[in-house]
DNA sequence: CCATAATGGCTGTTACAATGGTCATTATTG
DNA sequence: CAATAATGACCATTGTAACAGCCATTATGG
């Protein structure tokens, strides 16, 4: 049997929103599901887990079939991947290195 | 031996700025690895691997970490992910339910 | 309208992700 | 500075994702 996880109606919405974003950009190249699974190298099954927002798929599967149909992830910094990757890179040279907790078990600073 | 899987550069830019983002968002919030990996109720070692950008994640465990840290997945459309699943379905409503290939095996349409 | 291709769903098998544990290293704080 | 907790890395085990393959249904192009 299933091993029952849970997932925050956020994380759920998220990959349900991506997957629906890949089909539909797939449809508008009119590409069918077999189509799509061939140059992204996956089985059309996995592609349509994919589509519909399943929570078990790879990640990097998911990233993959977005990337084939151009689906912009990230897109809100309009600059290429790599400088972003770069920015996050910078900013955690500037924290420390490590977190130490503050005796408390769960500390919710906000 | 490992399945050897290829990826986009760019699909793998994608998960590893996104790995990179929750580690940031984690440290700012002071919370150690081991702390984040209870809430999202999964192994540190598995939590490793998603900060580290690694594509055979479940996309559902980084998105759930990703939630746990406030982190936007789709930040471009201020909307609730609710209504952008809502455009979606009702753009994909308004598409051929099935797309018939056009004889060419590939065809690039643009 | 009809032939055919696209979609949706199921099943058993197999490779491997997620886990829990361990250990060495090293940053942090008191 | 010393004590200790956080990190990074590995390993064996186990649950399960991805696969191939199949079938039923149904939309679509001719």
């Amino acid at each position: 049997m299933a091993k029952q996880r849970t997932y925050s109606k956020y994380a759920q919405e998220a990959a349900q929103l991506l997957g629906k974003q890949i089909k539909l950009a797939r449809k508008q190249r009119k590409w069918s599901e077999q189509n799509l699974a061939d140059r992204a190298g996956i089985s059309r099954a996995t592609l349509q887990k994919i589509e519909r927002g399943e929570m078990t798929c790879a990640i990097g599967l998911v990233f993959e079939a977005a990337a084939l149909v151009e689906f912009n992830l990230f897109e809100q910094d309009r600059l290429p991947l790599s400088i972003s990757i770069e920015n996050a890179n910078n900013k955690l040279a500037l924290m420390p290195r490590r977190i130490r907790h503050k005796t408390k078990a769960v500390d919710d600073d906000f």
